[in-house]
RNA sequence: CGCGGGGUGGAGCAGCCAGGUAGCUCGUCAGGCUCAUAACCUGAAGGUCGUAGGUUCAAAUCCUACCCCCGUAA
C-alpha cells in the first residue's frame, strides 16, 4: 500500500511478483481547478488491473475486513500517509513491512530525504523495517544505501530513492520467504524525528549561514520550496521563490541585505553570502537572476525577508 | 464562481490610483572606436498596451464582460 510517487518503481515491480490489492488514498481536489485526481499508483493498478481499495481512514472496520479476506501474507506499505492500527498490523500471515526513505534510526518521518540534505549528510538509503505501531520505529530488516550528490535535490535524492527501493524490497520478501531475514531493533540513542514540511518551512532565515542556505534550498526542491519576500516597486510586499543551484560567496554583509544586482543576485547570509540564479516573483513565470534584474526590481542595499 | 498574482515591441519591467506624444534595462540589426571583445559610442528596426463593449473631445490609464497565463490549496 503507499501513495506518494517514490512508490511508483517498486509497485510496478510487485505486479510481476503477485500484488494480490493496492491500498491508497483516496482521490483528492488538486490543481487550479480542484479536480479529483488519483494518484498516479492507482493508475498503474488500473492499467494491471489490481483491485484498489482506498479507505478515507486505515482503521475502518469495512475496510480491515475486506483485507482480511484477501489472507495477504505480506503487507508492504511505503509512503502511504496514514498511521496504522495493531488490528491492521495483524492480518498478513507473515508480516508488514515498510519501505523508508532514510538510514534508521536516523530521520524517522515524512520529510526524511530533505532532511538528508539539510543535513549534509554524505548518504541516504532505503531501509526496510517491520511496522510497529510507533512511527518508523519497529526491527531493520536490510538498508541500501547511496551517496549524496554534491549537487543533488530532494527531487534528485527522491527519484533516486525510488528507483532503490524495488530492489531492497525483492531482497526483503526472499529473506522472509526463506525464514532467514535478520530483525535488528533500532538504536534509540541515535533516533531524530523528522515533522511534515509545510509551506512556510521554506521561508529563509538569511541570519543562517550561506553554506546551511544552499543546502536547505537544495533539499527543499521542489517541495516544499524556499522563498524570500521582498517590496516591489509599488510599494507591496511580494514572494520570491528560489531555485537551485545558487553559490556560496565569500563575501559579507547585513544577513537579506542585496549585495549586487550586476547581472548576478548576491544577498548576504549570516555568514558568507548566496549568488541566486533561478528564481520567480509571485505571478510571474521562472526566470533567470539576469532576467528578473533587467526589471530592476531591487537596488544594492534593499532588505529581503520579513 | 476555492484563494492570490499577472497579461505593455523578442526578454524582464515602469507608466494606471489623480485620462492628454509609448518609457526604462537588455536583446536584435547597421555604423563607429579598438590589436581585440560579451566592453564603449552613435543610429535604426520592432508594440492592435490580452479580447470585446462602454464612458469621454481624448483611454495602456476609468467602468463592464470575457479569454489566457502563473502560483497555491500536506
Amino acid at each position: 500500500m503507499g501513495t506518494g510517487d517514490i512508490a511508483l518503481p517498486t509497485f510496478s515491480a510487485m505486479v510481476d511478483a503477485g500484488v494480490v490489492a493496492l491500498v491508497t488514498q483516496p482521490d483528492k481536489p488538486v490543481g487550479r481547478k480542484q479536480t479529483l485526481t488519483a494518484p498516479k499508483i492507482k493508475q498503474v493498478a488500473r492499467v494491471h488491473d489490481i483491485p484498489v481499495l482506498q479507505p478515507e481512514s486505515a482503521k475502518d472496520p469495512s475496510f480491515l475486513a475486506e483485507l482480511t479476506e484477501m489472507r495477504p501474507d505480506v503487507i508492504v506499505v511505503m509512503a502511504y500517509g496514514q498511521i496504522l492500527s495493531q488490528a491492521f498490523l495483524d492480518i498478513p500471515r507473515v508480516a508488514c513491512i515498510n519501505l523508508h526513505a532514510s538510514l534508521l534510526p536516523r530521520y524517522r518521518g515524512a520529510a526524511c530525504i530533505q532532511a538528508a540534505i539539510d543535513a549534509g549528510d554524505s548518504h541516504s538509503g532505503i531501509t526496510v523495517i517491520h511496522v510497529v505501531k510507533a512511527l518508523d520505529a519497529g526491527d531493520i530488516i536490510l538498508k541500501k544505501e547511496l551517496a549524496i550528490g554534491r549537487d543533488e535535490t530532494g527531487g534528485g535524492l527522491h527519484d533516486r530513492l525510488a528507483a532503490l527501493a524495488p530492489e531492497a524490497l525483492t531482497e526483503a520478501l526472499e529473506w522472509l520467504a526463506a525464514g532467514t531475514a535478520p530483525r535488528t531493533p533500532q538504536d534509540e540513542t541515535c533516533v531524530s524525528y523528522i515533522s511534515k514540511l509545510l509551506r512556510e518551512d521554506g521561508e529563509i532565515d538569511w541570519a543562517h549561514d550561506a553554506a546551511a542556505l544552499e543546502r536547505r534550498i537544495r533539499a527543499y526542491d521542489p517541495w516544499p520550496g524556499t522563498s524570500t519576500c521582498y517590496t516591489d516597486k509599488k510599494g507591496r510586499v511580494r514572494r520570491l521563490k528560489i531555485f537551485p543551484q545558487v553559490k556560496v560567496s565569500t563575501q559579507s554583509g547585513t544577513p537579506g541585505d542585496v549585495l549586487a544586482v550586476d547581472g548576478v543576485l548576491r544577498i548576504a547570509c549570516g555568514k558568507g553570502s548566496l549568488e541566486i540564479d533561478g528564481l520567480q516573483p509571485d505571478g510571474a513565470r521562472r526566470m533567470t537572476a539576469a532576467e528578473f534584474l533587467l526589471g530592476a526590481p531591487f537596488a544594492v542595499g534593499d532588505r529581503l525577508g520579513s
